[in-house]
Order: structure tokens, then C-alpha cells, then sequence
DNA sequence: TGTACATCAGTGAACGCGCGTTCACTGATGTAC
DNA sequence: TGTACATCAGTGAACGCGCGTTCACTGATGTAC
């Protein structure tokens, strides 16, 4: 992570602690949230259960960090995408992305993007990793035209807008744009709007809801995707 | 359920196998699927914990079982929607009455189409359920007129048509069409369309990824279903 | 109406299991002089 | 370069917990004659 000169100690550490979120991960493919098992570990990669409490202070914690690194796993994904050209190309192109990560990592979409871990507080961070999904979206749909219809939406998120300098400053960090510009809060319907819009589709599928129907998912989130662009007037 | 005349001891069955599955319901609520736990609902209906084998198999017998409930619970909200009228008002009515139950029943509506429980399999009765849920869907869809861009799904789900008998029949059940009349394949992609659409938005809000953002949910669902009602040219 | 028997609801004890976490320890690796 | 000490990685034993499920049983309720 840091260019800091390490020594052979941490960086057999940071080896270690990789080792171990790889078996979590794997353990989370076969068994979900509750079947990672800090004691299933420690077998799984040859070590005796209390050693992983130098690496992690408790299952809890390795947890959260599972889910930061899955943002963070999907945000490079997403962060990746070539955007020149812009409009409706692009997105289906973030999308395809989305959809792309999700379906490669179904378990870690799960983990991040599906039913909440009861008891489990989703750390603080992860919300800026959220952000850096939604980031590219911004960008993308600052150049919408939104139909009327839009509007009860985007007034909703004008509003937003004004009352959270957090997000203000998010939307204008990608899209150069000031919370008063009137591009901003269209922006942020159509990013903020995208995003449910990929998880119906993508969620359902990672989840097999789809099995046994007869269509390609990928279809479905084209389609979806172009009902957003005809309502955002996308290029 | 049947109205055949049952005896005192049949009635006492019925009466507490329902209360057994109440107190899972408010298990499920607390803790979620890992939390519904037999000796806790024993304990909490004033019951030992064997006893609960008189009434169910075992805990993955109760909890398809309550698969099933929540799945006839939401059926038959959507069934009481009025539909005459038809077109986008009416499928408006359908999908606030989806976002009403999910939201008065967070945890079962994340039961039956949140992250699948590891190593549960899903009763195949579940399925048929699933599909009351969307019948009414495809009553109004049957009168879209759907733009060009639907083109691909429409035809995929026209050749799903073709291949299932079951589906064919299901879409018959609902709209009186058979599976070659061109209305047929477009009721299908309407109605399978709505799922991902409302799924998208209710089940971010049901888990909680909506909290700290400055906008109605009913707002952004009502949203999704102009899209679509668009993308159909509904009246 | 009364009696003999079958059916059913429910109990308490016990099973084996895997879990997260703590503790006192051993031995290896790094650091200071 | 050598020695003394501190830091760190890892171990084995043990804790208490709650779980699903089985078993042999007791007592109440229903049924047949």
C-alpha cells in the first residue's frame, strides 16, 4: 500500500493477514457470512485458532474488513472505465462493469450489497468506498437532459444537495460542478438512480432468483440501462 | 384453511404451529435467518425445546415453511390491488403495494429475495408463489405497446415462451393469451421486468442503503415505474 | 354410560458439535550497546 | 562482532455458550365397543 520501506517482519505480516482474508473469502463463497469461522481459518491455512487474534482483534473486525476491500474491489473496477465519449455508451459501459465485478465476486456483492449482517455495524468507511462506485456515474450524467417526469426525483436530491456539504463536495469533486449549478442535482439523480436500477437486476441474478428463466441478464441490464438513458436524453 | 370440520385437537395443532411460526417471524426480525433458533422459540412460547418436533421436522422444515407464508403474504397483497383502469395507474398501485408489504415486513421480504440462506434450498413451491406475485403484473403489461429499444428482451422472452409450457400456461392464466399471440411475450417482459425494477429500489431501502440520503423512497420507486411504463407506452 | 386401549402432546436428560475468545507459555526474530 | 534484552508470532489447554436433534418417559385426550 505505502512505498514506506518495510521491514521483512511486516512484510511477512501483510502476507499473513492476506492469507487469512483469502480463506475468509473463500469460507464466505461456500458457507456465507456465517459460515466464516475465525477457528475454520486458522486450519484452513495451517495455523492453531488463537493466532489469528495477532492479526485481527476479533471476527468482527476481520469482517469489516472484508467488506472495505470488496468496495474497493469494485470501485477499481468501476474507477477503470474508459469515459471519453460520455453519454449512454459510457454508462452501459459502468454498468457492464458493475454488473461484470458482481457476477465474478457474487458472494463479496452479497456481502456488501445484499441483506444485512444482523449485529454487524458496516464500518464508517465503507460509505466513501460507496462513493468511489457511484463517483464515475456522477460524471456521466451531468451531461443529462432529464425528462419532466425526473422532476419530483431530482428536486428531492436538490434539496440534498443543499442541506449536505458532504455530498455537495462529493458531486463536484467528479463533476466540477457547484451544489447551485443546475447540472448538479441532475447529476446526482442519475447516479443515485443508476444504482438501483443495476442492483435489481444484478442482485436477482447473483442471488439465482434467476435460474431457470429464459433470458440473458445481461440483456435485462442493457435494457435497463437504456430506459435511464432515454430519461436522462443521454447521447 | 379447508373448511372441512376439524376436531378440538386439530384446532389446538393449527393454533400452535402458528404461534410457533410467529415467534420465528420475530426471531427472524431480531436476528435474522441465523438468529430463528428452535430451542429460543420453545423457550419463548413457554415450551420445552423438543416439543417443537411435533410440529415441524426440523428448522430448515419450519423455515421453508415460512418461505411459503411470506410469499402467500405478499401474493395477497398484490392481488387486492384494483386493476381496472389498467396502464400505468394501475401498475402503480401494483408496485406500491410490493413496496408496502416489503416495508412492513422488512425481514421477510429479505427472507424471500435477499442473500439465499448457504445450504437452504428453497422450496419448490416457492416458485409458484413467486409467480402469483407477478400475475397481475402481466394483466397490465398485457396492453403495452413497447418500444424499439425492448426489442432483444422481447424476444428472448418470446423464445422462453415457446420452450416452457408451464410459463406459457402461467401467462394464458392471467391475460387469456396464448403463447403466439405477439401480446404474450410482451406481457412477460413487462411483468419480469418490473421485478428487477422494483426489487432494486425496495431492497436497497428494506436493508438500509438508503439511510442518510435525502430522498422519499416512494419518490424514487414511483420514478422507476415511469421508466418503465415509458418504455411500454402505457395509457 | 363405562371401560380398555390407542394416539398424541409435551418433558427432562443427554448427545456431540463448533464457535469466539482468553490465558499462560515457548521460541524465534529484531534492536541497542 | 558479541551479548543482553525487548518484541513479536504462534501454541495448547481451557472457558462458557447455544445449537439441532434423539431418546425414553409421562400424562392427557380421543376412540371403539
Amino acid at each position: 500500500m505505502s512505498g514506506q520501506a518495510r521491514s521483512p517482519r511486516e512484510r511477512y505480516r501483510e502476507q499473513t493477514r492476506a492469507e487469512i482474508k483469502e480463506a475468509a473469502v473463500r469460507q464466505l463463497a461456500q458457507g456465507g457470512v456465517e459460515g466464516v469461522a475465525l477457528l475454520r481459518i486458522a486450519k484452513g491455512i495451517g495455523m492453531s485458532g488463537p493466532a489469528l487474534y495477532r492479526y485481527f482483534a476479533s471476527r468482527d473486525d476481520l469482517l469489516a474488513e472484508m467488506v472495505v476491500d470488496a468496495y474497493e474491489g469494485l470501485a477499481a473496477d468501476i474507477r477503470e472505465v474508459d469515459l471519453t465519449g460520455g453519454g449512454r455508451t459510457a454508462l452501459g459501459a459502468l454498468a457492464g462493469a458493475f454488473r461484470g465485478w458482481a457476477v465474478r465476486e457474487p458472494h463479496l456483492y452479497l456481502l456488501i450489497q445484499g441483506t444485512p449482517v444482523p449485529g454487524f455495524r458496516a464500518p464508517a468507511e465503507s460509505v466513501l468506498r460507496a462513493r468511489a462506485v457511484l463517483g464515475p456515474f456522477l460524471k456521466v450524467f451531468a451531461e443529462g437532459r432529464p425528462l419532466r417526469s425526473m422532476d419530483p426525483l431530482v428536486a428531492e436530491f436538490a434539496q440534498w444537495l443543499r442541506d449536505d456539504a458532504d455530498v455537495a463536495a462529493w458531486v463536484g469533486q467528479w463533476t466540477g460542478l457547484s451544489a447551485e449549478d443546475a447540472a448538479a442535482p441532475v447529476a446526482l439523480t442519475g447516479a443515485v438512480l443508476a444504482w438501483p436500477q443495476m442492483h435489481g437486476s444484478v442482485s436477482l441474478e447473483v442471488a439465482g432468483h434467476f435460474s431457470g428463466m429464459g433470458h440473458r441478464p445481461a440483456t435485462l441490464l442493457d435494457t435497463q440501462v437504456t430506459l435511464l438513458a432515454d430519461a436522462f436524453q443521454l447521447a
